[in-house]
RNA sequence: GCGGGUGUAGUUCAAUGGUAGAACGUCAGCUUCCCAAGCUGAUAGUGCGGGUUCGAUUCCCGUCACCCGCUCCA
């Protein structure tokens, strides 16, 4: 068996013994590729679609957010191709049993002779093992999940009516909104609309803890420019969103830029580069975290042809009208989840009381992504502590996620949140009670200060801006 | 979906065709306890279903999940 990813390995067991993610179904057995997120894991995947929304809408004035549903009317997935593009045709070799998509054999085999194979797949010689005509034939796999709506299940004939599919992607959710959000928030292009919901796919090979699921959470941006802007804009959010991730503390080293080549991009992409995130996966050292493509004018010219409506722009001071083009920047939650999970791992060596040398698990994730704040330690259950303790508590849980914790040695307890990332202790001694003052440390510097009781919301405010 | 591998407490690992063990964790108690301290006690498991067998966690079949490969792109 190949070697695994031990870093992966313990964030997943990680994960599970302090309730992050667990599998999802559990108790039945599981469900494929599905995860669920727990008590600490909720908080950090809030905290970074609140950091996303917080940097793609509120601070900026020329873009607005959006909430649309999973289900659209049908038409919507008609119209942006995904019926039709969506899929993607497979088949088999019956002899090695390895999976090829059709279309990419056949055009490998025209790149090479200049000319479709002709008897079609059945000429082809398997790429893998060799053996000639040996494909099954294709299959198409359409990646959209489908439901029914109405109380009346149907079947035959009448099955295609009441036919919806969970929405791929967040994106048309916002191309069909378009106009209603332009006329309602009185914003002019260039500006944007920013939607943070779950989306649906098929996938063939889903894997890799929570990296591919057929069920995840999208943070999309879709930013309408004037045609000819789009490439310089396109640049610009390369960098933006570049930015992001390093200012929330990832390690520049391990991200990249990957220019999609011609040939390999989505259907309605004009352009589309990637950034990507060194997980480490084995057999793939790098995997996308964000996506941002440039849909030039494809879904706002599809969807104004099928739709009818107009979908143009009249910019009053040039006296231009024009349909936007898009530059959208998607990433993924659940990614950037995995992502700010392995970047934050880390070990340290620190001597236990015997002088011997203890391996210490500290997750540095950036305070505002921490899932608790603060912790509140007291030094022992003493009886004179813990009130005190529960009243500091209960006090900082009105700014902050906070955690109470008196079971047991309190090294352990320190242990406890630096595996979950808490930034800050905070412990009540003996002393507290006559000098009202208490001991906060600091995750990684291991620093500590003492702090009066009544300073300790303005001094932590300082130090967790931004949460 | 196909091929290969794996499945034992919460986690990491032992063991066995005949009563499943440990470490760590978790919980409770004692200890004026500042970086996984000590002592006492408790907790809990053979993924699920079927077969072979006097007896299955062990052997066989199916299934489910995970890992590797094909796949893909948030």
């Amino acid at each position: 068996m190949a070697r695994r990813n031990d870093r992966l390995d313990t964030i997943v067991s990680l994960s599970k013994r302090r309730g992050i993610v667990f599998p999802s179904s559990e108790i039945y057995g599981g469900l494929r590729a599905a995860w669920d997120y727990g008590p600490l894991g909720v908080e950090i995947k809030n905290n970074i679609k609140r950091q996303w929304w917080r940097s793609m809408v509120q601070e900026r004035d020329d873009v607005v957010g959006l909430d649309s549903s999973v289900i659209l009317a049908p038409e919507v997935w008609k119209a942006s191709g995904h019926i039709t593009e969506f899929v993607d045709p497979l088949t088999e070799c019956m002899s090695c049993h390895h999976r090829f998509r059709a279309d990419h054999l056949i055009e490998a085999y025209e790149a090479k002779h200049g000319h479709p194979p002709e008897n079609g797949l059945a000429g082809l010689a398997c790429p893998n093992c060799g053996t000639r005509g040996s494909f099954t034939e294709p299959r198409m796999f359409n990646g959209l999940l489908r439901t029914y709506l109405g109380a009346v299940e149907r079947d035959g004939e009448d099955a295609e009516s009441g036919l919806a599919y969970l929405r791929p992607e967040t994106a048309q959710g916002i191309f069909i909104n378009y106009r209603n959000v332009l006329q309602t928030s009185r914003r002019k292009v260039p500006f944007g609309i920013g939607q943070v919901g779950k989306s649906f796919r098929n996938e063939i090979t889903p894997g890799n803890f929570i990296f591919r699921t057929r069920e995840f959470e999208q943070m999309e941006m879709e930013f309408f420019v004037r045609p000819g802007t789009d490439e310089d804009w396109h640049e610009r959010w390369i960098e933006t969103r570049l930015a992001w991730y390093t200012d929330l503390g990832v390690t520049k080293d391990n991200l990249r830029l990957y220019e999609h080549p011609a040939d390999k991009r989505s259907h309605y992409s004009k352009r589309t580069v990637d950034i990507e995130y060194r997980y480490d996966f084995t057999g793939t050292e790098w995997g996308e975290l964000e996506g941002i493509a440039n849909r030039s004018d494809y879904d706002l010219g599809v969807h104004g042809k099928a739709s009818g409506q107009d979908m143009s722009f009249l910019d009053a001071e040039s006296g231009e009208r024009f349909v936007p083009f898009v530059i959208e920047p998607a990433a993924g939650v659940d990614r950037a989840m995995l992502m700010f999970l392995l970047d934050a791992y880390a070990e340290d060596e620190a001597p236990d009381a015997k002088g011997k040398l203890e391996k210490r698990t500290v997750l540095r994730l950036d305070h505002r992504l921490a899932p608790v704040k603060v912790a509140v330690l007291p030094l022992s259950r003493h009886a004179d502590l813990s009130p005190k303790a529960r009243d500091i508590a209960a006090r900082l849980r009105k700014h902050w996620n906070c955690e109470f914790d008196d079971a047991s040695a309190i090294g352990r307890r320190y242990r406890r949140q630096d595996e979950i990332g808490t930034p800050y202790c905070v412990t009540i001694d003996f002393d507290t009670l006559a000098d009202q003052a208490v001991t906060v440390r600091e995750r990684d510097s291991m620093s500590q200060e003492r702090i009066g009781i009544d300073a300790l919301v303005p001094y932590l405010t300082e130090r967790l801006a931004g949460c």
